[in-house]
DNA sequence: GCCGTTTTCGGCCCGACTGTTTTCAGTCG
């Protein structure tokens, strides 16, 4: 079956062919946007047309859908085929280089003779090192040392960039904005892109500065000690490169556009396109800089909510909230602007009122290092240290929920006299400790054919558990989905940890049927767990989505084996409200006599 | 090539920076 990835690929080449072709350039920009809307579409594009529903996706009409079509059922497309035969196909991993366009790819490919599209990369390396580039016509010494940069970078990338996981992402830019704001010229300071947004995964770091001495910012910025090279620099902005490989782009503007600067920086692309075609129709035209009214002047609702930039003719915002409400529309947090209805929503006033840390009455996974010599790693504190941490994040209970006795070296009457000394353990605890309430759970493993790694006996000794897949990864969807529902089978087996089981830049999401999984589960009154361990945040937010609109009820745990990582529940929270989700929707959100009540049913 | 609660035809998001140029094309976000 070919991905969504692939598909997306397919279409930016054709894209580039009709690019280089002089074709129609909104025809051009027509398969870009199919190419995106496919690449961010959270199932499969193949399942959708097995479903006949690939026709409702943006920017699939009846010619892209033919097209497709025919790569499906035939593995090819003929008309896509004749495109691509009438360029080089070695531009397409010359395209791969920063800074290298269709426009120029092409002319480097044709001019240098890259023939073969395997070698071409290093091909163009040999030219370069050479002095072949400089000499071409609209190239020049500059234009040959950034392509061998590029290609430098890209070599590294290829071997072992990746994507930087949240928290990293987060701390290194704490750090460049605390230095940052050690010029007074700083006003206001944030991050935007993807890290305000909070997606899994951050490739750039976004910053936008508020301040009256713009120049004074940027130089202050690309002096930076932690720097590695300087990208671009101007007066509204500038990006490096740190040390550590990572890009950094900053963005500053006066004060008085802070609001519209901001909203334009935090994206994602397909939020801030459909923005911009809604305000379109309206009469406005939507920039950085704030709203600018296309013919005659349009008068907002609320004059207090802006000022008028004669000179510019735009309206100006210095904050974000009522550049959006200008448009008639409700803020819309970060963490929602994914362009998956939030623009519908806050025109119609319909938002959700998403889930807070605030409403968060306790962790649902946690190991303690209370040894039942279990199969996968002890926790570093104690019950009691966790129950005093629970009680200091202000939480009503708290569930241990320690890895289940190995089965390999332990016989099933060993593993249940070892939980049952750990129910007496615990019962014995819920009378010292008063301050939190406590649920006695485990996270048992479901084995490769579905049963669980915890004898029948021993479920007595427990409230419920969680059931997660912690081996063998690499299965059919068919094996894995029959795999999870047998695992979830069990009276009680109430939660679904860590879904999918990636581990970001490390291990992927196991391959599952989710659609039918999480009827599953809302038939059958199981929860499915956001983890909200760093490395994880798994379920990713898509899929959340996908769960919401079925139905499903969700767990919030830190999967923490330290106290100090149980403060990682933001993350959860995070995921939660790019999914969609309110107090609801979420099992920890219920009060302890509830949750109880769900557990037992 | 796609799309529609002002349109089934006539539009399609907006601006910054760089290098190679003498006013702009290419690329990026």
């Amino acid at each position: 079956m070919i991905s969504n990835k692939e598909i997306a690929r397919i279409l930016r080449n054709v894209a580039v062919c009709y690019e280089l072709t002089e074709e129609n350039p909104f025809k051009i920009i027509a398969y870009n946007k199919a190419a995106d809307e496919i690449e961010n579409l959270n199932i499969e594009a193949y399942d959708l047309w097995r479903e006949g529903k690939l026709k409702k996706v943006p920017g699939v009409g009846p010619s892209i859908h033919s097209h497709l079509e025919e790569i499906f059922k035939k593995g090819k497309s003929k008309h896509f085929e004749e495109v691509f035969s009438k360029v080089p196909a070695s531009i397409f991993p010359i395209l791969e280089l920063q800074g290298v366009g269709p426009k120029k790819a092409y002319k480097l490919v044709t001019e240098l003779h890259l023939t073969n599209p395997e070698t071409a990369v290093d091909d163009l390396k040999k030219a370069a090192d050479e002095g072949k580039i400089a000499p071409l016509k609209t190239f020049g010494e500059t234009s040959q040392k950034d392509i061998l940069e590029a290609i430098g970078f890209y070599k590294r990338r290829k071997g072992s960039m990746q994507r930087m996981p949240l928290p990293y992402a987060y701390k290194t830019a704490q750090t460049l904005m605390d230095y940052l704001k050690e010029i007074p010229e700083v006003e206001k300071i944030e991050t935007t892109g993807s890290l305000r947004r909070m997606v899994s995964t951050i490739g750039d770091i976004d910053i936008a500065v508020a301040t009256r001495n713009p120049e004074k910012v940027v130089k202050h910025f690309v002096n930076y000690s932690g720097k590695l090279k300087l990208i671009e620099q101007g007066p509204s902005g500038a990006s490096i490169i740190l040390n550590n490989g990572k890009q950094v782009d900053l963005r500053v503007c006066l004060p008085q556009t802070f609001g519209s600067m901001l909203q334009y920086f935090t994206g994602s692309k397909n939020h801030n396109i459909h923005l911009r075609e809604y305000a379109l129709k309206k009469g406005l035209s939507l920039s950085e800089y704030g709203i600018k009214p296309l013919k005659k002047l349009q008068s907002f609702k609320d004059p207090k909510l802006q000022r008028y930039n004669r000179k510019l003719g735009l309206y100006e915002f210095q904050e974000e909230k009522d550049f959006y409400e200008a448009l008639g529309m409700e803020w819309i947090t970060p963490e929602l602007r994914e362009d998956r209805g939030e623009i519908i929503a806050s025109i119609n006033h319909k938002l959700p009122r998403l889930v807070t840390i605030k409403d968060i009455k306790g962790d649902l996974q946690i190991h303690s290092s209370y040894n039942l010599e279990p199969s996968h790693d002890l926790g570093k504190n104690s019950m009691e240290e966790i129950a005093q941490r629970a009680k200091e994040l202000d939480y009503e209970y708290v569930a241990y929920t320690d890895h289940n006795p190995g089965i390999s070296n332990h016989s099933e009457s060993k593993i249940n006299s070892i939980m049952k000394r750990r129910f007496n353990y615990i019962e014995q605890l819920k009378e010292s400790i008063k301050s939190v309430r406590i649920l006695n759970m485990l996270e048992v493993d479901i084995v490769g054919n579905g049963t669980l790694s915890l004898p029948n006996q021993s479920f007595d000794f427990v409230d419920a558990v969680l059931v997660g897949i912690h081996s063998s990864f690499e299965m059919t969807r068919d094996e894995m989905t029959k795999r999870i529902i047998k695992g979830l089978s069990h009276p009680k087996a109430k939660i679904l940890a860590h879904p999918t089981s990636r581990i970001i830049n490390q291990r992927d999401p196991v391959d599952a049927d989710w659609e039918k999984i999480f009827k599953f589960c809302r038939q059958q009154g199981k929860a499915v767990e956001i983890n909200a361990h760093p490395n994880r945040l798994d379920l990713d937010s898509t899929l959340i989505i996908e769960g919401k609109k079925i139905g499903v009820k969700f767990s919030l745990g830190t999967d923490s084996h330290d106290t100090e990582t149980m403060g990682f529940m933001h993350y959860g929270v995070t995921f939660a409200r790019k999914g969609w989700l309110t107090r609801g929707d979420i099992l920890n959100c219920m009060d302890y006599n509830k949750l109880l009540e769900w557990l037992h049913r």
